[in-house]
DNA sequence: TTGTATGCGTTATCAA
DNA sequence: TTGATAACGCATACAA
């Protein structure tokens, strides 16, 4: 008794195109990955197996090629949080450096929590990921899980954070040139009377933009009233920033001290502030101006649009691709490369939330 | 002369266990994969090769399971944008829902260009994605493209488009059910000079929003004024919706008719129409009340924050991944599952911009 | 210039 | 109750 036919065609394999082509296996996978020996093929049979594999509608077979070439072809993307656009912005400067690669980015969002950072830093793991690139502001990287990772030799880099060792990159904003920048602003426009909202005390970030801001008011002369120097609550989740932001401007009103000024930790955060001025009657920029930091795609869609110190997401993606990338290359090549920190200068982008002091603002409330 | 010993030791695999375990290659890939077969041994054998896994920190090779069991563990999701908050939040329903599988799932930003589209497509089915989820409310699908998963048997999901296949399921908002909403809100608050800003034509959406709208209006025997319905301009990108709105706000201001109400073809059209308006000396919502679709996270931030309907894009999102879920286990069990064309309901959130028309207002202007 | 043979790490079948 | 062994599809060293 014979075995029925199978219903379903199988994939085409190799094997299917080098029959059909009449030639062997390997003069196949010669030709289809262009290897310098198959110039020695007459043009025409090359040209012949590319068609015919074309007809057959031939595709490789993933796992074969990264479980014999122990090439995978992936590259691990992790996020703490996809909802974030703070991420989403790196996430497309990533793609677009990797875009014309034969490298698939997995993107893994971690949504924030050790554990499915671990979890997924496993799953890359187990799919011999090439390469890693972390996005990371929120998140508690899970420091040990990392430290496999370095083991393996795969090369990682890591955006948002800064990480010393021998063989991680990072790539992050230069926080405290961007705290300058952000109380630069508003001194030029004649404000002295600033109020400040720190970030989360375990973000590196929080720190240094503090450090930038202080540093500036010093060089100033101005001196910064710490009761008009508040701190958001810790939490692991960005999306708070704004009800911090907001909390926050109630205190500063409900406080007896003046301000016509407000340096908020990101973006989110003015956000909230703005409001909690708004609903107690103060009008953003007229009676206070806010500015931000990072820059997020919908600063500019509000009403006023933020003035706020822009990261350049993108470009901070772009540059984490682009090195993890050559230290894929350079593992052919057999040369090493040095891993680094790089601080990204921000920019200030001036919008409508902010406007010059005048004379009668600040005096009475 | 010998070979030098390797620098940095091989990747553990099944062979390492069993050899430390002093047992075959077979009864460690039982007892790590659970198999009935496994019942038969010791108990204490079970728990040692386990442990030994552990210890040595084995992981098994994602590639070889996949060539042997034709298994890839990964299932493509395939976004329109990235970048774009009603994306990121259906993909974090996806992902609750896959979140405590084995399953790894592939994101992959088409980022609106038919090209990508097809390019990631290729790439998963090199990589022998066992479903997979398609985000697509602006993309311009390629169909030809997802015939051929079609004919390999992928279980596919569409998420915010109607796809009608034998094989392929579409989970998408009642776009008609959220015209009615929208417009019934407003006509409860008393408006009846009502300008609508429809999507771009060749959107679905669009046409199915502005139908709802019309027979809500014909039930409550308004009648629209052509005057003031314009359509968004034909784009690829969601967030030109912003600018098209605010030109949107700039034309009906322009016209001699009079509106107390606009129903704006998404969110991000509603911002541009509300900023418009504020352009114009028009206060939102005490002169005009516009409402939004979709409830992006950002709808709750904004001065005002919207009034919109919500498409539920997590749950859709969940409900999609099931889908695929459930049809990928029931190949191994062997039923067929039928595909489905699911309208979500969507609800109207009501927040600040809109009010009760006042006897005063749509008089003059 | 083209073909043959081997092995990557698993799973699964069969034999013991 | 456990152990050999044969594929899976591809890349490549080597043979012809």
């Amino acid at each position: 008794m014979k075995k029925p036919p199978p219903i379903q065609k199988a994939r085409v394999t190799l094997a299917d195109v080098a029959r059909a082509a009449g030639v062997s296996l390997s003069t196949v996978s010669l030709v289809l990955n262009d290897k310098p020996l198959a110039k020695n093929l007459a043009a025409a049979t090359r040209q012949r197996i590319r068609n015919i594999a074309e007809q057959l509608n031939y595709r490789p077979n993933a796992a074969a090629r990264s479980l014999r070439s122990s090439r995978s072809q992936l590259i691990g993307v992790m996020v703490f949080d996809i909802a974030d656009p703070y991420c989403t912005l790196i996430l497309q400067g990533i793609q677009e450096t990797l875009g014309d690669t034969a490298l698939l980015p997995i993107i893994m969002d971690a949504h924030n929590q050790r554990q499915q950072f671990s979890r997924y830093l496993g799953m890359a793991v187990e799919h011999h990921v090439e390469g890693l690139i972390v996005v990371a502001n929120w998140l508690f990287v899970d420091i040990e899980a990392l430290r496999r990772f370095e083991r393996n030799g795969i090369p990682t880099a890591i955006v948002g954070r800064e990480f010393s060792s021998p063989s991680i990159s990072s790539v992050l904003v230069d926080n405290e040139a961007g705290g300058r920048l952000a109380f630069e602003h508003l001194y030029k426009l004649g404000h002295t009377q600033i109020a400040v909202v720190r970030g989360p005390q375990r973000l590196q970030d929080s720190e240094r933009r503090w450090k930038g801001i202080e540093a500036a008011a010093k060089t100033a002369g101005v001196k910064l009233d710490k009761k008009l120097v508040l701190q958001l609550p810790e939490s692991a989740d960005p999306v708070l920033g704004y009800a911090g932001g907001y909390e926050a401007a109630k205190r500063l009103i409900a406080s007896d001290r003046t301000f016509t000024g407000v340096l908020a930790f990101d973006d989110l955060t003015a956000f909230g502030v703005i409001r909690g001025l708004h609903e107690a009657g103060l009008h953003v920029p007229r009676d206070v101006s806010v500015v931000g930091f990072d820059d997020i795609p919908q600063a500019i869609l509000t009403m006023p649009s933020l003035t706020t110190v822009s990261q350049h997401m993108r470009e901070m993606g772009k540059t984490a691709a682009a090195h993890v990338l050559e230290s894929i290359q350079s593992k052919t090549t057999g040369k090493h490369l040095k891993s680094f920190i790089l601080l990204h200068p921000p920019t200030l982008i001036a919008r409508e939330s902010t406007a010059k002091v005048h004379r009668t603002q600040g005096r009475q409330r």
